[in-house]
DNA sequence: CACCATTATAACTGGGTGATAAAATAATGT
DNA sequence: ACATTATTTTATCACCCAGTTATAATGGTG
């Protein structure tokens, strides 16, 4: 497993790989050329080559890649082979959507706990997970293992909840406020800013005469 | 306004363009030099200015650029200043968490209604918009005017309701569901796969060792 | 009139695409 | 059943283009 620089394009392309290789299987295809992929995917097959071939030889000349080896080895390169411990604060709707939805845990990804400030939702349970109050949270960190924080909450409170955060040694904030956050570099951030998506989106339906494309498309880029 | 050819990587940045000046307006700054926001936004003041040139001459030499001036000319490139009307189809948490967000409406997004196949949310009101049955989606879209759909439902049910909404004349499909859609190229299509966001965030927490970076750092990357 | 900051231009870096070589499988004939 | 040929498909290389950063030229500011 070299792990020699991966550029941020591929590993950006790499969970969507996961997603249609994860759907083959489910149809029960156990072998799929780069051809065939790159049909069902709308990308070229020299780009799927050469991504895969980042992390060594998956495939076989001939004979095309082995869907299953390729799905577990695309989780291993991207880490959801293991367990991540996480917490969520915010409790509002969009914290209560991600604790809801039961995929992530499939992957690795466990909620340890939520958090928030209103003393109406501290104590109220959802999906069999506590709602409990942020002054709690360093203690909370530290004593479940917690790696990953998702923060919805507003954008005025996440700087102060980012740095107690990183105080308390999380490794990583999944960033749903609208605002950036500053922190070591040690510590990852994922930002998640639905507002910007949505500008993009108004942009793209303003300029529409000028979309590059080519009839009937899938969608394929962004996050 | 010139219309032509503006790259996609430059309408990223927009957004992020566009907040920290509404934040420089809020704390009373009149104007700023592609240096200064360069040191704020933590990217290179080179392509701040090539950037906003793409638009045409929006700062002058020696004074740097107009902060509220700026400000209403993004405002127009991304088409916010116009009105939108949006529905959203799925009630869930996600759902109503978009439904909640004000801020959408202050930037001329507006929630005509919101949809649902489950009986038991049906006719409930969030934020003064009534929850209705999916049934009356495509009338509902053809007489209100609705431009834009956030779909925020499980992937099973989300290609069928895609093609309806194509079919109802919408003009872009806000896809919150894990699967890529296809459309006919007319129709934009802007995807918020959480899922694969929390995988790029694993990567990362994983392979911490090698991140590029230079100690305190602000997040500008990525939706 | 010196200074400052933009604009315009140029150099560079890196991702994406297409082409070629190498390797393995499948097919064919003896 | 085995050897040989044809086909398939990956791996690798080279090129092109876009995006980014750096530099030179221009024009206001104070």
């Amino acid at each position: 497993m070299a792990d020699k620089e991966i550029s941020k394009a591929v590993i950006a392309r790499l969970p969507r790989y996961y997603r249609h290789l994860g759907e083959l299987m489910e149809d029960g295809v156990e072998r799929i050329s780069s051809n065939e992929l790159s049909l069902r995917m709308k990308v070229t097959a020299s780009q799927i080559r050469q991504d895969l071939n980042n992390f060594g030889g998956f495939g076989q000349q001939g004979y095309g890649y082995n869907v299953k080896y390729l799905y577990t080895e695309i989780a291993k390169i991207l880490g959801i082979d293991r367990q991540h411990n996480l917490v969520i604060i915010g409790a509002g709707n969009l914290g209560q959507a991600i604790a809801n939805y039961a995929n992530f845990e499939k992957r690795g990804f466990l909620i340890k706990g939520m958090f928030d400030i209103n003393p109406r939702l501290i104590g109220l349970v959802v999906r069999g997970i506590e709602i409990r109050s942020v002054d709690d949270l360093e203690q909370f960190v530290i004593d479940n293992n917690v790696q990953i924080a998702a923060l919805t909450i507003p954008k005025t409170k996440a700087p102060e909840i980012a740095d107690r955060l990183v105080r308390a040694g999380i490794k990583a904030i999944w960033n749903f406020a609208h605002t950036d956050l500053t922190v070591p570099d040690d510590v990852v951030v994922e930002n998640v800013h639905l507002s910007e998506s949505l500008m993009r989106l108004s942009y793209r339906v303003c300029n529409m005469q000028d979309q590059e494309s080519d009839k009937y498309r899938q969608t394929a880029k962004n996050s």
